[in-house]
DNA sequence: ATGAAAGCGCTAACAA
DNA sequence: TTGTTAGCGCTTTCAT
C-alpha cells in the first residue's frame, strides 16, 4: 500500500480511503489511485485491515460435509447473500462428528469471524462455551438445536414426517417404518420420527418402527443394507419414510432384492428432493425443501442481526421455519 | 494474550511460545499457561499472528461448486491433509464462470493464502496475473489447464474417453456419441472427447458425434433433454459416453421416453462412479476415479512444494495424473 | 479532501 | 528458558 501511495503521490491513508466506496476522496484522486493499484496489481491485505479495524469481514459456516448436495446448496445461497454485503464465507468441515465440529469451530474462531453458522443439533460443551465467548451472532440451521441459545433457521422436519405418513395413509398403508439418516444428524431423524408418530397416532395406526443409522456411512449403501433388519423387525411393513433420498434409493434397491415390489408391496418416501428422484424407476416420492433459499434466509438473519447491533437495538433470537412440501411421484 | 500473560505471571512472548509445540518453554510454565488459557477461554487471533509472522496458514481452494459431490470430496481429502500440517482450507465458489472465479480469487488473495488450488481449465487474464503476482504455489486440479503455469493434479480424462469407447466396442457398438458436461468444464469434456476419438479411430469407427452442454444446468435434466438432439443428429446411435453420471442418468431416462431400451438398443456410460449408479436399473456402467485421494494428492503436492521452498530447492512443476478405471455394470 | 500519529495483537530477532 | 523491542500493513482518530 505504501508503494501505491508513493507512485500515486498521495499518503497511504488516501489509498486506503480510495479503496472504500463511502470515504471522502476527490474523484480525480480516487481515479488516479485506482489506476496505480491496477498497474501494480496491488491486492490489499485483509489480515492487516482486520487487525486494525476489528472487522474481519468473515462469516464462518461449519457443516457436517460438503459431499452431499444439500450443504453445498445452503452454502451457496449464504455465500451469495453475504458477498453482496461485502462479507466472505469461511467453510469448515465437521465430518459428522461433534469433536471434529469443535475443532473446526476453534480453528474458525481464530480468524475472528463476525458471525458463526453451524448445523443445528448437539454440540460439545466446549463448543458451546466458545460460541458464548465469541460474542458474535450464531445461527443454527437445518434442524432445531438441542439447546437453542441463538438464532435458528430450521427445516420443519416434523411436518416432513407428518406429510410422509399422511401420504402413506392416503395410499392405504398401515404398517410403517421410519429410517433415520446414516449421517449422524440424529436430531433431524428424531424430529422427523416425532412428526411421523404424531400423524400415525392421529390415524390410529400402530406406532411406526424407528430405525437409525450408525454414522457417516454412504446413505444409499446404508439404505440397501438396513432392509434386512427392517423386514426382520416389521415383516408386514408396507410404508417406509426415509431420512433422505439416498437412503430411499438404497431401500428401494434392497426391497427389490428381497422380492418386494415398490410401490405395490411397499411404498417408500424420501427426503430432500434430489433431482435424480424424478428419473428413477419408480420415480421417487419425496419431501422437498429449498436448500439454497435456506442459505439465503440464514444470510438475511445475519444481516439483520448486524443491523440491530449497529443500531444499538436489542437482539432477539430469530426462529425461522423453512417449509417442506410433498413431491408426489410413483414410489409412494 | 496480554491477559493470559498477566494471570500466568509471564510475558506475552512466553504465552505465544507455549502455544507452539517446538518452542523452548519449560514444561511447568507451559502447563500453567495452557491452564490459564483454558480457564479464560482464550483463542489466539490468527490475523495478528499472520500479520506478524507473514504466515497466514491458509490454503485457498476455488471450485466451480460444492453442490456436486466431487468437489466436496476433493475438498475433504485436501482439508484432511492440510489440517495435519497445521494449515486451514479456505473454500471459494466460482459458480462455473471464469469471472466469478476471478472475483473469488481476488477475495482469497486478500487473505494472503500460502497456496492456491483451483480447478484446471481456462482462467481470465487478470486471474492469471494475480496468480503470478501472488508468488505462492498454485495447483490446478481435475482437468489439465489450458496454459499450465503451475502444478497440475489432473484426472486422466483421455484415458476415460478411451476406456469408454473400448467398452462400447467390446459390446459391439459402432455408432457413438460423446456428451460433455453441462457444468461449464468444457475442457474436461474436450479431453474426454479426444480420448474417445482416438479410440474410435483405432477401431476404425466413424468419428463420434460430440454434444456439449450450455452451462450450469442440472446435469440430469441436461442429459434428459439432450436426447432429442442426439437422436436427430445421430439416429443410429448405439453407444453414448457421458460427461458425468448425472448426465448418464438423464440420458437413460430420455432414451426410455424415446422408446429406446438401455442397454439393448443403446449402451450408456457415465463418469464419476457416483454411488447411486450401482442401484439404478439398469445399473450404470461408468468410469471411476478416487476423488478424495485426488484431494489428498493435491495436498501432498503443496506440502512438498513448501518443503522445497524451505530447503531453498528449485521448485519444479508437478504433473500428477490420477488414474481412472472402468466400472462395468449393466448399462453398457 | 488529505495527512500524521498511534496502535490493533501478535511474533522475529535479539538480549539476558 | 525467558523477556524486551520493534514492526507486520492496515485503519482509527485527530489535525490541517
Amino acid at each position: 500500500m505504501a508503494d501505491v501511495a508513493k507512485v500515486a503521490g498521495v499518503s497511504a491513508m488516501t489509498v486506503s480511503r480510495a479503496l472504500r466506496e463511502d470515504a471522502s476522496v476527490s474523484k480525480a484522486t480516487r481515479a488516479r489511485v485506482l489506476e496505480v493499484i491496477d498497474d501494480l496489481g496491488y491486492v490489499p491485505d485483509q489480515a492487516a485491515g482486520a487487525l486494525s479495524s476489528g472487522r474481519s469481514k468473515l462469516v464462518g459456516m461449519i457443516a457436517p460435509s460438503f459431499t452431499s448436495a444439500m450443504y453445498g446448496a445452503v452454502a451457496r445461497g449464504l455465500d451469495a447473500t453475504l458477498t453482496k454485503a461485502g462479507l466472505q464465507l469461511f467453510l469448515g468441515f465437521a465430518d459428522f462428528q461433534e469433536e471434529r465440529e469443535e475443532q473446526a469451530l476453534e480453528a474458525l474462531l481464530r480468524r475472528r469471524p463476525e458471525a458463526v453458522v453451524l448445523s443445528g443439533g448437539r454440540h460439545t460443551p466446549k463448543a458451546m462455551r466458545m460460541l458464548a465467548n465469541a460474542s458474535v451472532p450464531v445461527v443454527e440451521f437445518f434442524c432445531a438445536p438441542v439447546s437453542p441459545a441463538h438464532h435458528v433457521v430450521a427445516v420443519d422436519l416434523r411436518a416432513a414426517g407428518r406429510l410422509a405418513v399422511e401420504r402413506l395413509a392416503a395410499g392405504g398403508r398401515r404398517s410403517l417404518v421410519v429410517i433415520g439418516e446414516s449421517d449422524g444428524l440424529d436430531i433431524a431423524a428424531q424430529e422427523r420420527a416425532i412428526g411421523a408418530r404424531e400423524a400415525a397416532a392421529e390415524k390410529g395406526f400402530r406406532e411406526p418402527t424407528a430405525l437409525y443409522g450408525a454414522g457417516a456411512v454412504a446413505p444409499i449403501d446404508f439404505g440397501a443394507h438396513i432392509v434386512g433388519e427392517m423386514l426382520a423387525r416389521r415383516p408386514d411393513v408396507d410404508g417406509v419414510v426415509c431420512g433422505n433420498d439416498g437412503v430411499a434409493i438404497g431401500v428401494i434397491a434392497g426391497l427389490r432384492r428381497h422380492g418386494r415390489r415398490v410401490p405395490d408391496d411397499v411404498a417408500v418416501i424420501g427426503f430432500g428432493d434430489h433431482e435424480v428422484g424424478r428419473h428413477l424407476d419408480p420415480a421417487l416420492t419425496t419431501i422437498g425443501f429449498n436448500a439454497p433459499s435456506l442459505g439465503v434466509e440464514v444470510g438475511k438473519v445475519l444481516l439483520s442481526a448486524f443491523e440491530a447491533v449497529r443500531a444499538g437495538d436489542e437482539i432477539k433470537p430469530y426462529r425461522l421455519s423453512i417449509g417442506v412440501e410433498l413431491v408426489g411421484r410413483d414410489s409412494a
